[in-house]
DNA sequence: ACTAATTTCGTGTACGTTACCGTTAACCAA
DNA sequence: TTGGTTAACGGTAACGTACACGAAATTAGT
């Protein structure tokens, strides 16, 4: 009944009704000190009565207030340019909320170099960031900055892997295990009922094995269920030049005879490469992630299937997740899992990352 | 050189080395007329120098500007659910853009009845919106109205389906040919190398069965292309109704032991009741949308693969839109072709529409 | 009861744009 | 010359919020 006004209710509307100045509401508003219980419950409940909706535009255009958020993730490299996607999400999600006065700083470590890994660190530490995004790759290392952020009361988003257990704001990243199981899945409609299947781990730091652990336990954990009388046969790759590779393949292809291959992460492009060069046919080859060399393979009908996670998509929202909570104050999601995208030689073209 | 000052400039700024009043610079920034060719070129060059970029906050803040799209699309009914997700969709953006002044007014037809589609139209040509949404099934009807907005300058974007040659500013949604494509490259996969498939079209008004005939073709042309020597087989199935349904399949399926069954569009759930009900197995089956029932089917492996084409995003893509063109003058891309989203038991978890 | 400290509150200005109103000057017709 | 018309521009009040400053009211200390 209240509104015959123009719509709009702000703090000066707050302030009438409550007998107050918009000093005092804004006082309540930001939470600061300086009012009493009395009149901060009264200017409360009115605000809650007309729905208030502060004007973010106004907010915004008032406010001088600056957050900074910092990124580590790995740098991209010529071996995979997986990190690509994810950085390209954070450069677009930090466009974004510039606007909003924040600033996002990128800090990046080798994959291959725990000792880069800390360095980073040892930088972002002292700057006091108001919110961390990062892919804690190597989980020891990892650890220790994690708890330095706690002590901190920094806010911390992990990407593409997690480490369980650990405080922080949010994961979003893939469902590793499930994606495994998906893997399994469709190798399962590929050949006939009882198939010999190699799963091919492509990778030298211990603590991303433990990332392809898990994929390839659900992998063999859809094969249990599902009662199957299938061979499944693993080798560990752990040089990832294609001199090694090669070899380590040769091997193994000549101890069987496979139908499916499935490769653990985005080195597929590597056994694809082999498979050509060896005129290998017949064998179906299932791998990860949206890359341009897994997707030339994948034309030409060597690859027959990628998994793909939304790589771009997981530097993205996690950046946002950071700004919806320290800014929107909205409640986070705890674990955000990407969904599990299958891509073949039809519908690559239509794939958004 | 020149910006030693807080990094912000503005129209004030801007009219200050134009040797100008911000009023003059808002002329021609918004502009409008009342400015001297010579004066306009020079706060021009000026803004392009210094590359201004107007605060949005300040832009919303002061501006009294209101724009109203309408939206145009099926009501979702008991049959199918599917526009559920578009309209979902729709909703978001327009809870997003509300605050910038756009006012989303939504207007239905039912998807069996033209005259509907009709009444609809003549409700919203009236009313002059600075924008329309709409699924344009009924293809005469349609551009007859397209016509009615193109007179009035009126942008439109197409969701769903287009009708190419008609101009809009833009379609956002499925590759229909691209879709059957890639359904017959995973039926490919499911069975031996010759097989017996057969293609259900169910659906009563004509215009949607041209919708479905762009899959059936894509569909087609996959095997003609590889070379296949499946056999393909076509019912339509111009009743909607269960028992109707259910006769065709058993007249059809008592002629020969096929090995696939590819349903055109969201109707699949009832073919797979019919699997169900009759006992009948080893028949792969694949359908279309991420619907209750087809989930249903999905995770009892009666449905083998469903297709998926992000319905929620193409409306809320659309509205977007619309948003951008008018409100940012951004320009937009012609034909957004949605992604072809592979479901199956093992990743429907993870979907989002 | 008087001062000092502290809490509570009101006022004013700033943020960058928009939109309207008013002013100037230039031009043309009478 | 005068009056009227109009193009070109200047000035400024909003828009709703943040924040600093200072006034007022309350409490504490003697």
């Amino acid at each position: 009944m209240e509104k015959k006004n123009s719509g709009t209710v702000g703090v000066k509307e707050i302030a009438r009704l409550a007998n107050v100045s918009i000093g005092t509401v804004d006082r309540v508003l930001n939470n600061r000190v300086g009012v009493s219980e009395k009149t901060k419950a009264k200017i409360l409940k009115i605000i809650e009565e007309l729905d208030y909706q502060p004007n973010i535009f106004a907010r915004r255009l008032a406010s001088k207030k600056k957050l900074r958020f910092a990124t580590l993730i790995p740098q991209v490299s010529d071996e995979t340019k997986y990190w690509a996607a994810p950085l390209n999400g954070i450069q677009q999600a930090a466009s974004e909320i510039k606007d909003f006065g924040i600033e996002v700083i990128p800090f990046f470590f080798d994959q291959n170099n725990r000792a880069s890994f800390l360095e980073s660190t040892a930088k972002i530490i002292p700057q006091d960031f108001d919110g961390i995004l990062m892919a804690p790759m190597f989980e020891e290392e990892s650890i220790v900055f994690i708890q330095q952020c706690n002590d901190r009361k920094i806010p911390l988003v992990f990407i593409n892997s997690d480490i369980p257990g650990y405080n922080n704001l949010c994961y979003i990243g893939p469902n590793l295990y499930q994606s495994g199981f998906l893997s399994a899945h469709i190798a399962n409609y590929l050949t006939p009922a009882s198939k010999k299947i190699l799963i091919v781990n492509i990778s030298k730091e211990i603590d991303l094995h433990h990332h392809l652990l898990r994929k390839e336990e659900g992998f063999r954990n859809y094969f249990e269920q599902n009662g199957s009388k299938n061979q499944l046969t693993k080798i560990d790759i752990q040089q990832t030049d294609y001199p090694h590779i090669e070899q380590k393949l040769s091997q193994q292809l000549a101890k069987d005879q496979y139908n499916v291959v499935f490769v653990t992460n985005s080195r597929v492009a590597t056994v694809a490469k082999y498979f050509e060069e060896h005129k290998i046919e017949g064998i179906k080859l299932i791998g990860y992630d949206f890359l341009e060399d897994n997707i030339h393979y994948l034309k030409n009908k060597t690859i027959d299937f990628l998994i793909c996670q939304k790589p771009q998509e997981q530097g993205y929202r996690g950046l946002m997740s950071l700004y919806y909570h320290l800014v929107l104050h909205a409640n986070i999601e705890k674990e955000q899992f990407m969904p599990i995208d299958i891509i073949t030689k039809e519908n690559y073209q239509y794939y958004s990352n």
